[in-house]
RNA sequence: CGGGGUGUAGCGCAGCUUGGUUUAGCGCGCCUGCUUUGGGAGCAGGAGGUCGGGGGUUCGAAUCCCUCCACCCCGACCA
């Protein structure tokens, strides 16, 4: 345990320079957000992580239902015979897969999976609910849980079972399911990016990395702040695909019996991983304001007895002021001294401290901390309710942009092998480069490089494949979670 | 799923090489009381362990052997 007066009071977290998995993994575990469980791969959302998550939802469900979506639920359980269907999406899966095989003692007909994803289960309810164009669109989002047996996990970036939402869409043509696709795709990037402070690049998959049975498969790519990157989100045009599988046909217009267009989309708790890698620092986790469980935490400092009275009654003040202006609580445990809540708190990422001690009635004044600047402001008690407002704001949006000045100072652009590889191995980060787009080179460069194509961005300028010099268009390239 | 590492109190570790003065210990945390509180407080007293599970060797196993499990790291696969 190492002692130093000035900057380093966290104890129980490893610093991010020294070993940033180790860091990532400890202020999880001591920020509270989720523990180990007993079952390998599975791990527990503890109540502070489980808010957080809950905030997420709120602003994404809000953003999902007023663009035209509803949401449903269907079954946890895949029957087999559903599932084995299709063989392209089914083998993407395969090995994941979980299955139920016995009710008590006794062995079921029909192996059921447990759904990895629900594009099977749902194509086969909206093969009954369409039959005419009038029933287009579709457009149903669920939350749920899902499973896949991954070999390795880490908490919230891959865990056996996870959270996560999945909208599925069905269309009368492929413009319009693309049009959906897309659609989803700003859906999300607003959502990273204004509600999570997490900039994003967008762009096209490759066809090795899309979704199986997929179309097209878009993403979202968030910069960790160790220089991988992250895949926080996809959006996929399924074509005919599933229809076909499922029998999804609809009449249409003009009378010919057609099968359907569909979309399906989906972002998980893994985004917490991301918002804990894009934003945390040495202390702990940093809440960006809007999602925090916690924006502002209070902290009585009692002084000597005489005084106590007058801070508890400054303290109720302040809770007051703050009652519809942010989420907050009061920490006015005795275990635990002043400073040392400072730490817990910083830990726990909470944007704003509010300190309110014996010198601060006299002057009848609170202090305001910043978690993320640690700056701290003496602030009239008059002037409370807008301070708080206004540096939750500040924060929120300096959060952003020092993620995005990150993720743009870590952006290069190569324009050869040698280059790229140079770059991948000492930098990290994006690498913007060019690629002919067949699976030969992109392959040869992942194994010499370990570095994949995260993406195919839209705004387009072509140049010479970095590895066979061919003519094609300019992508992102990382190593990736 | 391959390669490597770890597993002793809630957490971090020592003890293991060379089996027996170990009744398994230390630091932090925890409980009780008093004093404290503007950057991880002090004193006093106290609780807490089938040494990851199972099997073996031995008069005797935390220590040696076999096996299983879990977790971590590095690779192949994925949100």
């Amino acid at each position: 345990m190492e002692e130093n007066n000035n900057n380093n009071f966290v104890e129980a977290i490893t610093d991010k320079s020294v070993d940033f998995k180790r860091w990532y993994t400890d202020v999880i575990i001591a920020a509270q957000l989720a523990d180990y469980s007993p079952i390998k791969g599975c791990m527990v959302i503890r109540p502070y992580g489980c808010s957080l998550w809950e905030n997420m939802k709120r602003f994404l469900d809000k953003k999902i239902k007023d663009t035209g979506h509803e949401n449903a639920y269907f079954p946890l359980f895949v029957p087999e015979s559903l599932l084995a269907k299709e063989a392209e999406h089914i083998k993407g899966f395969a090995p994941e897969v979980a299955w139920v095989t016995h009710a008590g003692q006794e062995k079921l007909e029909e192996r059921l999976a447990i759904r990895p994803t629900s594009e099977a289960i749902i194509g086969s309810m909206y093969a009954k609910w369409i039959d005419s164009w009038r029933d287009l669109p579709i457009l149903i989002n669920q939350w749920a849980n899902v499973v896949r047996w991954e070999k390795v996990t880490r908490p919230f970036l891959r865990t056996t079972e996870f959270l996560w939402q999945e909208g599925h869409t069905v269309h009368r043509t492929e413009e319009e399911a693309e049009e959906e696709t897309l659609k989803m795709l700003e859906v999300y990037k607003d959502f990273m990016e204004n509600d999570l402070a997490i900039p994003v690049y967008i762009g096209r998959k490759t066809e090795r990395e899309k979704f199986a049975g997929a179309l097209r498969t878009y993403s979202l790519e968030a910069l960790m702040s160790d220089g991988k990157a992250l895949q926080a989100g996809t959006s996929h045009n399924l074509g005919q695909y599933f229809a076909k599988v499922f029998n999804i046909t609809f009449q249409d217009m003009d009378g010919e019996r057609k099968f359907a267009w569909q979309t399906s989309w989906g972002v998980s708790t893994r985004l917490i991983g991301a918002l804990i890698m894009v934003h945390g620092d040495d202390s702990g986790l940093i809440m960006p304001p809007k999602v925090a469980p916690i924006q502002a935490v209070v902290l009585p400092i009692w002084g000597n007895k005489t005084l106590e009275g007058a801070v508890e009654a400054k303290v109720k003040e302040v809770g007051e002021i703050l009652a519809d202006v942010c989420r907050f609580k009061v920490d006015d445990r005795r275990e635990h001294t002043v400073g040392w809540k400072f730490n817990e708190w910083e830990l726990r990422g909470v944007p704003l401290r509010i300190e309110v001690g014996p010198r601060d009635i006299e002057k009848n004044q609170v202090v305001l901390v910043r978690r993320d600047v640690r700056k701290k402001e003496f602030v009239p008690i008059e002037k409370l309710k807008d301070k708080v407002t206004e540096l939750l704001n500040e924060i929120q949006k300096n959060l952003f942009e020092k993620a995005r000045k990150f993720r743009d100072n870590n952006t290069r652009e190569a324009t050869n092998f040698e280059e790229l590889s140079s770059m991948v191995e000492s930098k990290q980060g994006f690498i913007k480069a060019c690629w002919c787009g067949s699976e030969d080179c992109e392959m040869k460069i992942k194994e010499k490089t370990m570095a994949t194509i995260r993406c195919i961005p839209f705004e387009q300028k072509n140049g010479k494949c970095v590895m066979c010099g061919k003519n094609g268009p300019m992508v992102y390239f990382a190593k990736s979670y």
